[in-house]
DNA sequence: CGACATTTTGATGAAGATCAAACTGGGTGG
DNA sequence: CCACCCAGTTTGATCTTCATCAAAATGTCG
């Protein structure tokens, strides 16, 4: 995929937002400094950390999770090509979760004080990476309702359409398929269920023709009925742009 | 309590961030325009709305909410005094959750306007709304994990745990006891239990001697107690200022 | 091939939902 | 002042969904 090489996906899923200059989008692409290769299942980012930068996830899968006192996990966000994760979290005393991969990642690292930089300098990218993360915030209400109200296969189709959504947003679809680096044990921590019975709706799913799942690939062939079993209502992503012309012009040009 | 009178809970949570000069103060509390006086259950924003204001309540229980398909509702936030909902909505092109009142609320309004010019010339203020957004973003995962990790009893005891905790740090609690001006409905919505549910429950943690609710009246007998059932760890509500001194010097001087 | 993780299947149990009805208590209007 | 009404709470009985435990099957990698 020749959008991952670089900070492609970042770029694309921002534009969603506003349209960024050139000189904006080469800015972004300078603050990137060192890239690191990650392994699955390494920690990126443990709870109680300072945080001294600003991740990028380039390529792969990642997570936001908390350990509960019994051991078990639970997933509270996931992180796709083009997440930042995030810079933020530089006014928290401490994390107040971890973040680590699932699959592979390639991970850039923007440090602090570039990523201040970036925000006092360029007001179209700092509005950019303040809507992408109310939009992150958005997703963890959503997350809640779907813990919260759906049952187990609700609850999973609606997990797929997001994945689905979030990853054709940065190009990172192919038709109706595209990666899904988790076990079913992970499937689990992110929904909240049994490992035992994710595989039970997977099973059922793949019996009602809705999906297939193999070799990390995850196809969805009829994601019309997959939304509406999920109640899928795209509009919590924000995709659509931003409201109005206003903010633009007294933003930061004191 | 005369804390109610003015913006004061809303002053003493930023408080828990950084330290705010007297001119900040009074610049927020100039920044307060109308004041509305809303029934409980009132509509304070609708989902899909563009949202001009700020609203701050100052007295009374608020709510985020989402609405299902099947009629059902999942609250995703609870709003308590000194709670601002919120600025950072205005940049995305509609709201993508409801709020509403619970019980009678006094809300304090921000215009736009007022609260771009607050930003950009008060950076401590500024630091201090971007710090309270953070913690409420904290809380939204804090009840991914306690929908989709934890027992109803435990689940119930950590709702307890947060509101009284919260209510604490703006002055809001008399001893061992605070409002709570929900029906067992409402903390259902909030829990994702049923109505039923809720009340064996609440039974139940009575029986114990944990609790006592009652004309709108929680008091925690054994918050200790509570706390250890809850697994309540009150470090994800942030209430312990900020890491360091950076950022402070360079914010917005330009 | 063997070790190990992951997936699959079966059997049983528990937490909580749902349905239905009775009970409480405060507020209203006759 | 009382009767009524309505929202909220309480209790009982039954049903579903999903967790848990256990074990077999499959796949993967050195």
């Amino acid at each position: 995929m020749v959008i991952q090489t670089s900070i492609g996906s970042l770029i694309r899923k921002l534009e969603h937002c506003a349209l960024l200059s050139t000189e904006d989008k080469r800015a972004l692409e300078n603050a990137c400094g060192s890239v690191r290769h990650l392994g699955p299942r390494t920690s990126l980012v443990a709870e109680g950390d300072p945080a001294q930068r600003v991740n990028v996830i380039l390529e792969g899968f990642a997570c936001r999770y908390r350990l509960q006192s019994d051991g078990r996990r639970q997933m509270v966000g996931l992180l796709l090509p083009g997440d930042m994760c995030d810079i933020r979290i530089c006014i928290l005393s401490r994390m107040d979760h971890s973040i680590g991969t699932l699959s592979t990642v390639r991970a850039a690292q923007i440090p602090r004080e570039t990523a201040d930089l970036l925000l006092e300098r360029y007001p179209r990218l700092a509005r950019a990476f303040w809507w992408s993360t109310l939009v992150e915030e958005s997703i963890t209400r959503e997350w809640v309702v779907n813990v919260g109200h759906r049952t187990a296969f609700e609850r999973m189709a609606h997990l797929f359409c997001e994945i689905f959504e979030r990853l054709h947003t940065v190009g990172l679809t192919r038709g109706d398929t595209c990666d899904l680096p988790l076990t079913q044990a992970e499937l689990s921590d992110a929904l909240a269920l049994s490992a035992v019975h994710v595989n039970r709706v997977l099973m059922e799913m793949r019996h009602n023709q809705l999906i297939t799942l193999r070799n990390q690939q995850l196809t969805l062939h009829d994601y019309h009925a997959l939304r509406i079993i999920a109640g899928f209502d795209a509009r919590y992503l924000h995709l659509d742009g931003i409201k109005g012309p206003s903010f633009t012009a007294e933003q930061r040009t004191a």
